[in-house]
RNA sequence: GGGCGGUUAGCUCAGUGGUAGAGCACUGCCUUCACACGGCAGGGGUCACAGGUUCAAAUCCUGUACCGCCCA
């Protein structure tokens, strides 16, 4: 093995072993374990909180799969409907193309082209984090087998009557002109103003004063609303305004909807461009009069053919016509203001509806549209989590669910997009809608209605993307024909998602798998937090403070970070700030941290909080974890070589070792192996990668590797004793590499191969790899063991603490002097000794004399023995004291505490029992030791005179 | 306005009734034959604030402040 731990070369080695070997399918006979991948888009990059997620999903397979289940982690990707039809767009505005340049069978092929180009990006990043998943069972949304599924479900869903069309304000975004669903739309607080407008009364017997933030829209009012309790309005009530600049009439209606406290309490209505106002139109029967054409333009033409839809085109002003909302907006308070009816304008902020993609701000406007109805799928859903059939984990996350589906709304499922699923619709000359699964039997439809072959036209719109991924626990295993996979697998174990898609998908995959499978997609819920830098923003592009998880693993030198976070941004004038954030931080790039330790870090990181602070300084840490446990097994191999392990190879498996120290590291390894059990059946892959990790570094490398260079250096140390040693050595370090596996995959691999034949020579076939092999079984810890252990140490400790605080220097050796010390501690000293005195550096132990005179030493304290460490020649007896004083000061601190905490209140008789016998036992420590170190203070004294 | 979080060492975070912890950072010593990506030792916190429950509160309850997310 080489002496430093290097990544790079390991892991693509590994993974494609692993890979060509076929390790990554589901086998066996166990209980089966199914994760679905939340399917990324197949034409982005995985970033850190992939990354993240990707681990952890990672960790459950390599754990489950290790704990004998028939294991499958479903890979695959989305078609993202609209944020890749916008990246291709942007290509061929880039050469002066439009999509309707190429139109629509043309546009397509570009898009395929796109995803063929940039479709192996994911994989090759999944690959790369050493994610275990079944490449042969791939699949993408837009795939034959799950668009039949989408269709399928389209069409059975509108059978039912749970799909339908309808004419309803959806979310429509101007720039690129589709409707959007309620979760695309991000309302964004803006500075804005409202705008104070005089309406007079139709009679001219009064004006009203209505504030609005949206002036434009009064070419669209279709009444004014009071509060019916407004004591200023009531007598009002029923009366007509004469709109400026219209001049069409409206009525003053009464509705509790308006906040008389708002503005002047008046408001005016515009049914067809405000969801408030479209739902006070429907009470009061209101005529929606739409303004807007797709653009968010004042139309240039009538809406429609009815009567109030050309009276109110009428009514626009020519000049006003075709003007954008913006223009409109000025114009219209200009005129306003000529005409003395603007009262005053108030600066205001208001929430600005914003698209999640195009930024631009959402028109409400009317169109056509398919609808899923969501409430009867939604009673199940919510029962299905409040009977315990889908558990949460965090728990809480259950009330998010609950809040938003209590109160959720039909879904517009349609799309006005060229790249997606298209809706299975077609319509005849009259407008007669056929849903049917292929073309041929919607013909088949419409000839039977009409007796006779018409003409059909498909639906030019797609659907939603979340329609298909909300399929995706069943779709990708073959539904709807009934699978042997769907059979196993489904429903899947849990889903690993990140908080913010509780809504867009975990919710939809609840309800439509309850629908068609009659079963929860999954079983429980991971929700983790999302990555943050290291100040806890998000990280964004815009922001310039995305780290590539890639990055992180080979390292990347500050030029090609600079010019990677700086190129392709929306807004450019960003990138100088961003560069120079970024040379602060980074000032020598990135360092190569390898696969493993962004693994352990990304572990670690996965607590129960929801924001995630990532801080290079940690994977830093854990690539030192990587290289500590790389040299360990170093020493483990040289060492066994060195002791002539392999001639005892024959010899092997032997009786557990009867020597102290290897007593206790089995029974430490026991007891952390329960613990990173109990950690990752409980999704606390923090606490796993702690136990580990401390087993690691404080417990086998600190401690036993030490004790083994003790053990095997005695003189006259036998055969078996030297066999059980070394045994016990490679039988450690070989169940702790399982134990780390599924965190560490491909380390744990590497030093396996190595280590593995020899620590348990033929128990495994030459082609074994460790990621099949079971994980370790926690066995039982001996209390007896550990205690004699933690004596032991505490000798030691004892004495470097002298040395250190009072600078003996290592090479110093001297003798140690037993003052007080029980036959049962003796036995330990001696039975111990090669330990204590080559991890304390003491040439020997000695007790004295009963009469001998004590010399002026340096003490340490073992319960009531006592360790002196002879002043003469070593140590300062200035410092000694110093020392003893900060020493005893901390220990007459303690002291009183227990003191009084028995002494006051009703501790002493209230508390149970066990608890007020440890309180005093701990007293009577502390009070033994004052005693002690005083009477050492006082010789000291007396001697420095 | 409704819902949900957070506030513990300089930083990032564990800890959920009974002796305040980790990593990183910091200080001193040590290039000793696995590892300087290291070893040994050390310093550092009235657990946001105020009440309450309890023999006992970082932990449970109530309220307050500040920060944050989601929904309307």
């Amino acid at each position: 093995m080489s002496k430093a731990y290097t990544p790079g070369d390991i892991e693509t080695r590994r993974y494609l072993q692993w890979e060509e070997q076929g390790r990554f399918k589901a086998t066996g006979d166990g209980p089966a374990y199914c994760i679905v991948i939340p399917p990324p888009n197949v034409t982005g990059t995985l970033h850190m909180g992939h990354a993240f997620q990707d681990t952890i999903m990672d960790c459950l397979t390599r754990y489950h799969r290790m704990c004998g289940d028939r294991t499958l982690w479903q890979p695959g990707t989305d078609h993202a409907g609209i944020a890749t039809q916008m990246v291709v767009e942007r290509q061929l505005n880039a050469q002066g193309m439009t999509r309707h340049d190429l139109g629509r069978e043309k546009f397509l092929e570009r898009v395929w082209e796109w995803k063929a180009q940039s479709g192996g990006t994911i994989s090759r990043q999944l690959r790369r984090l050493g994610a275990s998943v079944d490449w042969s069972r791939e699949r993408f949304t837009m795939d034959a087998g799950l668009s039949h599924a989408v269709t399928e479900t389209f069409v059975r869903l509108h059978e039912e009557g749970l799909i339908y069309r309808g004419k309803r304000l959806v979310n429509w975004d101007p720039v690129l002109h589709t409707a959007l669903s309620d979760l695309e739309v991000l309302p964004t607080e803006e500075k804005g103003s409202l705008w104070h407008l005089r309406y007079p009364l139709a009679d001219g017997s009064a004006v009203l004063v209505v504030a609005t933030t949206r002036p434009e829209t009064l070419l669209g009012d279709t009444a004014v609303a009071v509060h019916p309790d407004d004591e200023r309005y009531t007598h009002l009530i029923g009366q007509l305004i004469k709109l400026p600049i219209s001049g069409r009439l409206v009525p003053i209606v009464a509705d509790t909807y308006v906040d008389p406290q708002f503005g002047t309490g008046c408001v005016k209505i515009t049914p067809a461009h405000d969801f408030n106002d479209y739902e006070l139109g429907l009470r009061h029967q209101l005529p929606l009069l739409n303004i807007f054409d797709k653009n968010a333009c004042v139309i240039s033409a009538p809406d429609n053919d009815e009567a109030a839809a050309l009276e109110a085109f009428a009514a626009i002003p020519e000049d006003l016509r075709g003007l954008s909302r913006e223009k409109a907006r000025a114009a219209i308070v200009a005129r306003l203001t000529e005409q003395d009816l603007l009262e005053r304008v108030d600066a205001h902020t208001l929430m600005a509806p914003r698209g999640d993609r195009s930024n631009a701000i959402i028109e409400p406007w009317l169109t056509d549209q398919w609808y899923v109805s969501v409430a009867p799928l939604a009673a199940p859903a919510i029962k299905a989590v409040e009977d315990g059939q889908i558990r949460f984990v965090p728990e809480n996350w259950n009330r998010t669910y609950f809040e938003w589906m209590r109160g959720i709304k039909d879904w517009c499922i349609s799309r006005q997009l060229w790249w997606g699923h298209r809706i299975p619709a077609w319509y005849d000359e009259s407008g007669e809608i056929y849903v049917a699964r292929s073309e041929a039997e919607a013909h088949a439809k419409a000839s039977a209605k009409h007796g006779h072959p018409v003409t059909l036209r498909q639906d030019d719109d797609v659907l939603d993307t979340w329609f298909s991924s909300a399929l995706w626990p069943y779709s990708t295993m073959g539904w709807p024909e009934q699978t042997p996979e769907l059979k196993t697998f489904y429903p899947t174990s849990v889903l690993v998602t990140g908080f913010d898609i509780i809504f867009f998908w975990v919710a939809r995959m609840i309800m439509l798998g309850l629908h068609f499978m009659k079963d929860v997609p999954f079983k429980e819920v991971y929700v983790h937090g999302l990555i943050r830098d290291s100040e806890g923003q998000k990280m964004s592009k815009s922001k310039g403070n995305v780290l590539d998880p890639l990055d992180l693993i080979d390292g990347i030198d500050l030029e090609s970070l600079v010019a990677k976070r700086t190129s392709g941004l929306m807004q450019p004038r960003l990138a100088p700030a961003i560069e120079k954030m970024t040379r602060k931080q980074f000032p020598n790039g990135i360092a190569s941290y390898g696969t493993d330790a962004l693994r352990m870090t990304f572990a670690s990181l996965a607590t129960l909080s929801r924001d995630i602070s990532f801080d290079v300084g940690r994977i830093e840490g854990y690539r030192n974890f990587c290289n500590k446990l790389w040299n360990a097994s170093r020493y483990v191999l040289m060492t066994a070589h060195a002791n002539g392990y392999q001639d005892f190879l024959g010899k092997l498996p032997v009786e557990p070792s009867t020597a102290l120290a290897d007593q206790w590291i089995v029974s430490r390894l026991n007891a952390r192996v329960s613990a990173a059990r109990a950690a990752f059946s409980t999704y606390r892959f923090d606490l796993a990668a702690q136990e580990l990790y401390e087993f690691t570094w404080y417990e086998f490398c600190d401690w036993y590797l030490e004790f083994t260079k003790a053990t095997l250096a005695r003189e006259g140390l036998t055969d078996s004793a030297r066999l059980a040693t070394l045994s016990t050595l490679m039988t450690t370090l070989e169940s702790l590499l399982r134990a780390l596996h599924p965190l560490m995959p491909f380390i744990s691999e590497e030093i396996w191969q190595r280590v593995a034949p020899l620590a348990r020579p033929g128990q495994w076939p030459c082609d074994a790899c460790i990621m099949t092999q079971p994980y370790p079984i926690s066995g039982d810890t001996d209390a007896l063991i550990d205690s004699r252990m933690s004596w032991v140490t505490s000798f030691i400790l004892g004495i470097r603490q002298i040395r250190g605080e009072m600078d003996i220097a290592p090479s110093r050796r001297f003798e140690v002097l037993l003052v007080g010390a029980t036959d049962a501690e003796l036995a330990e000293i001696k039975a111990s000794a090669h330990l204590i005195e080559r991890l304390a550096n003491i040439s020997g132990t000695r007790v004295l004399h009963s009469g001998e005179q004590e010399p002026e030493s340096a003490v340490a304290l073992i319960g009531s023995l006592r360790l002196l460490v002879p002043l003469a020649g070593l140590i300062d007896v200035q410092a000694e004291i110093a020392r003893i004083e900060k020493r005893l000061s901390k220990t007459q601190a303690e002291r009183d505490k227990a003191y009084n905490k028995l002494n006051s209140g009703n501790f002493a008789t209230q508390a149970p029992a066990a608890v007020v016998e440890q309180e005093r036992t701990r007293l009577h420590d502390f009070e033994r030791d004052c005693a002690a170190l005083t009477d050492n203070l006082n010789k000291l004294r007396r001697l420095a005179g």
